[in-house]
RNA sequence: UCCCCGGUAGCUCAAUCGGCAGAGCGGGUGGCUGUUAACCACUAGGUUGGGGGUUCGAGUCCCUCCCGGGGAGCCA
């Protein structure tokens, strides 16, 4: 195969002669002068020619040529003050792989309800590829804390029996002559995965068919989700904001082109650094009492009310120990008052809200099958995770944070469903 | 599911009290030796979301349906 380079490493090439492969990102001309800026993927490089005449056979190619237009091109780097990004190409010849149709993203304003359909074209665009490589930046740094942290990945199934938590989200689909379900949490499989690895995570999709239609929902959304034997309610808390903060604090070092291109204010980001401030379920409730809101206390919080309380911080905040009955089943009720979970949200700051859900699981029998027939589940459809209690039970936690969240978070965008390649949301199955 | 807003050229939008359907961008043609979402000139482009009603006359008012957007609830 014969090598070309890619654009992000052109300045390693200034005063040789290259190929570049890519796409044509915008065409100026102006009289015996042309303009190619062109895209690979890797960044956008201005090329151009000069010709005495304007009808040489290099301007008749030009001429044909549309935005989008896929071309193979070979020609001398150099450095160039008024070309954006510094390099330039002087093109010596090129060769056009095929001629774009009328590429239907123009470079101006458009509205969603015309984006969406076109997202397969629209992730091409300078924000949405940013915003997708530091996706790409999220999720290995997601990666690397568990390795380091000494956590196993243990995949979870994608298609289940039963559910998690609530039966009205999930998604049912034919299994042969059963039913099965599109999960919403690899939680389960997980404490049963802790009690043989000891410390582990799930890193995969989740679905809730949730009739939400939100700046913060999903349909289909990824989600990782770590679990630890013998970890108790705090042990948890800190891992999770030990991993925050490295999440955050990495992924803006890696990432600063992508946040340059999105023009966050990363000053925000740089003070994301542990410990985080923990507030008490009812202690938050006396603030949202002050503030005005209109929720009544034992409810779980709205959006609204989420952003009220993160407001008061300038890092992402604990709001700990929610009443027994807005959680789920399987949640440790607190020792101090039994009303009251051992569980765990952290509200990110920014109006992002929840990125993280979290607590110390019940890891007594005859307590466990108490809650499950309280909420209504069968004690026969839950066998298997009942186990987990008969056969050498330890007190264990883990908790589950949103990728797409914490991604709008990072990324400073105002929609979620910018934050995945192909969202799904209540009306977008397409593309 | 509920509340609010919208649907006019390929796109983004305008159209005063109900009185000739318009602009910018994009497309096409021509011009320009350094453009930065280039610029200049010319040009083509319309079932005003569908159906019904009121009126001499409806993009505009009324009814209804469809589609889209924003928000609420629910959640990560």
């Amino acid at each position: 195969m014969r090598e070309w380079v890619y654009i992000n490493n052109l300045k390693d090439y200034v005063g040789k002669t290259v190929e570049i492969r890519g796409w044509v990102y915008n065409l100026r001309s102006s009289g015996k002068v042309r303009f190619i800026l062109l895209r690979d993927g890797t960044g956008i490089v201005q090329t151009v020619m000069f010709s005495p005449t304007k009808d040489s056979p290099q301007f008749k190619k030009f001429d044909e040529l549309s935005l989008e237009s896929s071309v193979i091109l070979w020609g001398k780097v150099k450095e160039e003050k008024r070309a954006p990004g510094g390099v330039e190409i002087d093109i010596e010849d090129f060769d056009i792989v095929q001629i774009s149709d009328e590429y239907p993203i123009q470079k101006k304003e458009h509205s969603i309800g015309f984006l969406m359909p076109l997202r397969h074209l629209w992730i091409r665009s300078r924000k949405q590829f940013a915003i997708l490589k530091l996706r790409d930046i999220l999720i290995w740094k997601i990666r690397e804390f568990f390795k380091k942290e000494g956590f196993t990945l243990v995949d979870t199934p994608i298609l289940t029996p039963s559910s998690c938590e609530g039966t009205t989200t999930l998604f049912e689909t034919e299994y042969f002559d059963q039913k099965a379900y599109l999960s919403q949490s690899g939680q389960l499989y997980n404490e049963a995965n802790a009690m043989a690895f000891g410390k582990v995570y799930c890193f995969g999709p989740t679905f809730r068919a949730e009739k939400s239609k939100t700046r913060r929902h999903l349909i289909e959304f990824w989600m990782v989700e770590p679990e630890a034997a013998y970890y108790e309610f705090e042990d948890m808390m800190k891992v999770a904001e030990n991993f925050v903060e490295y999440i955050i604090q990495e992924t803006i070092k890696e990432g600063k082109e992508y946040l340059e291109i999105l023009e966050r204010d990363l000053s925000k980001l740089e003070n994301i650094k542990a410990p985080f401030p923990r507030i008490k379920y009812t202690d938050a409730f006396k603030i949202l009492k002050e503030e005005g809101s209109q929720t009544p206390e034992g409810e779980d919080f709205g959006g609204t009310d989420e952003t009220i309380i993160s407001s008061k911080f300038d890092k992402p905040v604990f709001v700990t120990h929610f009443p027994a009955k807005i959680k789920a089943f399987y949640m440790q009720p607190d020792p101090e008052n039994p009303e009251y979970t051992l569980s765990f949200d952290l509200l990110a700051p920014e109006g992002y809200g929840e990125v993280i859900g979290g607590s110390e699981r019940i890891h007594d029998y005859e307590l466990l099958v108490k809650k499950l027939k309280e909420h209504g589940y069968s004690e026969e459809d839950y066998k298997w995770y009942l186990d987990l209690r008969k056969y050498g039970s330890v007190p264990h936690s883990g908790f589950g944070l949103g990728l797409e969240r914490t991604l709008s978070w990072i990324t400073g965008i105002h929609h979620i469903r910018e934050a995945i390649p192909y969202p799904r949301t209540l009306y977008n199955l397409y593309p």
